[in-house]
DNA sequence: ATGTCAGAAATCTTCTGA
């Protein structure tokens, strides 16, 4: 068994105590970071490895962005992966290699918010989104390799089905539920033939969020958010999924980050 | 336009990104 969690944790520094606090209530084997906000000069490695997690791969971007890979298991082949010509903190990877199970490669993904106008043409920050994704796509059709077993992790910033948002029709115009995003999620998903681990377990027809804005004065955890962090699984871990949930209590640890993590449970 | 966070650079506050 392989326990996977990814989190938008929106600085690690910050949130260090309630990261030790979801390890002890979890118990992850392997936990994927986005926006870790933090050179990797001033990552918090010794309380990490306090956690038992000793083996740490980062791609820190200043006080933006930022990736990480904590894993109870030895990883080898880090890479920090540039996309569209950027070395921003956005794609980190790494082969975790459990004590009694066959290697797996991990990712871990931060894609651009794409900033507010829903059209690439008039809004560079959403194009940039797009080109993103279009780049990761290109990366994983060549990487065919490791079709068996890999897991893409991270905020993927869309929400691609209508039960992914808590207002379908009044989201379709919003950046991250757009069709250019949904199309272009789609295109990441065919790269390699990915799953969608928490929809395999979870109805379609379900609302599931993992995003509730801070910026909604009366936000209700449950009801009014998005499915923007997800966990996906090559062809060859697809019968492996075991369990998936959205750890939703941890978007009531304060001072809380705006995501709820992600686990998934794989067979080994 | 607005709401609320976090980090940076420079202060007792404003900016940027989300």
């Amino acid at each position: 068994m392989i326990l996977i969690i990814s989190w938008n944790i929106n600085s690690i520094r910050k949130r260090i105590t309630h990261l030790e606090r979801m390890m002890d209530a979890y118990a992850p084997d392997v936990v994927c970071l986005q926006e870790t906000k933090t050179h990797d000069a001033t990552f918090p490695f010794d309380d990490v490895k306090r956690m038992g997690f000793e083996h740490i791969a980062t791609y820190g971007y200043g006080g933006y962005n930022g990736v990480a890979i904590l894993s109870r298991y030895p990883l080898s082949d880090i890479q920090c992966h540039e996309r569209r010509k950027k070395n921003d903190g956005r794609h980190i990877s790494a082969v975790m290699t459990p004590e009694n199970g066959a290697p797996v490669s991990v990712h871990s993904i931060y894609v651009p918010a794409g900033g507010e106008a829903p059209d690439p043409r008039i809004n560079d920050k959403f194009a940039d989104k797009l080109a993103f994704i279009d780049c990761c796509a290109d990366y994983f059709a060549g990487h065919h390799g490791f079709r068996d077993a890999v897991v893409l992790t991270g905020d993927l910033n869309i929400a691609p089905l209508p039960s992914d948002v808590w207002d379908h029709h009044k989201m379709q115009k919003r950046i991250g539920h757009t069709d250019h995003d949904i199309a272009a999620l789609d295109r990441l998903r065919r790269s390699l033939n990915w799953t969608d681990a928490v929809r395999e377990i979870i109805s379609p027809d379900d609302p599931v969020f993992t995003w509730w804005s801070y910026r909604q004065s009366e936000f209700k955890v449950d009801s009014k958010g998005w499915r923007l962090d997800h966990i996906w699984v090559s062809p060859g871990l697809k019968d492996n999924i075991e369990s998936a949930e959205v750890l939703v209590d941890v978007r009531h640890w304060t001072p809380a980050s705006d995501h709820a993590p992600v686990l998934v449970k794989l067979k080994t």
